[in-house]
DNA sequence: GGTATATTTAGAGAGTTGTCTAAATACCTA
DNA sequence: TAGGTATTTAGACAACTCTCTAAATATACC
């Protein structure tokens, strides 16, 4: 479900650009944090916080985490967000 | 723009119920204020980051400030959440 | 002007968030 | 088992956020 947890991640910078970058293909915690002058433990923080709303998969590979984009959650935002901003029709009831 | 403020916006409940309340049509901060249990200087700090984010407008009439919705800054929105969550084709760069 | 209503501004306090360093855990290779 | 790399967990701290009460501002009406 697209709920708090999903609004609140997607409320940080970094934790955006983690998903853009997430978006051409998983990538590694340590790849991911070589694209930001942030340490390792606080990108840790950000990369909990985007697998607690579902925004992303992780898998170990070796001594690696390789994480990538959870679309699926990306429907239930897109639901909630038209259900806030559609006007209603003439005449309908909202 | 669907930037850092919108966002910031959209990652509070009670804004988020405010957006959804304004869906139907206008209301006056006091209306939307009647919907929560919270104190009408709360309500209008919620306001304030809502107008900062150009997701509403205001307009006053007589003793009263009527907040209406405005639907272009979530055309922005959607165009930057696309491009966040957008898997790229076979073949094609992203 | 004086009073009432609607709403915002100012300032304070508790809770949350993002960052860091230090330490721990997980896995690999020899 | 020992040492190295990858990543997370723990704990601390400054900054930000949401809430409140009190006071100020804006408008309407008599």
């Amino acid at each position: 479900m697209a709920n708090e947890k999903v609004f609140k991640a997607l409320a940080d910078p970094t934790r955006r650009k983690i998903l853009r970058l997430l978006s051409s293909g998983e990538l590694t915690a340590g790849q991911l944090t070589s694209h930001f002058d942030i340490s390792a433990p606080s990108m840790s923080h950000h990369f909990n916080i985007l697998k607690n709303a579902d925004l992303v998969f992780v898998r170990r590979e070796g001594q690696q985490l390789y994480y990538s984009l959870n679309t699926t959650v990306f429907q239930d935002l897109m639901t909630v967000l038209l259900d806030i901003f559609s006007q209603p029709e003439n005449g309908e009831k909202k």
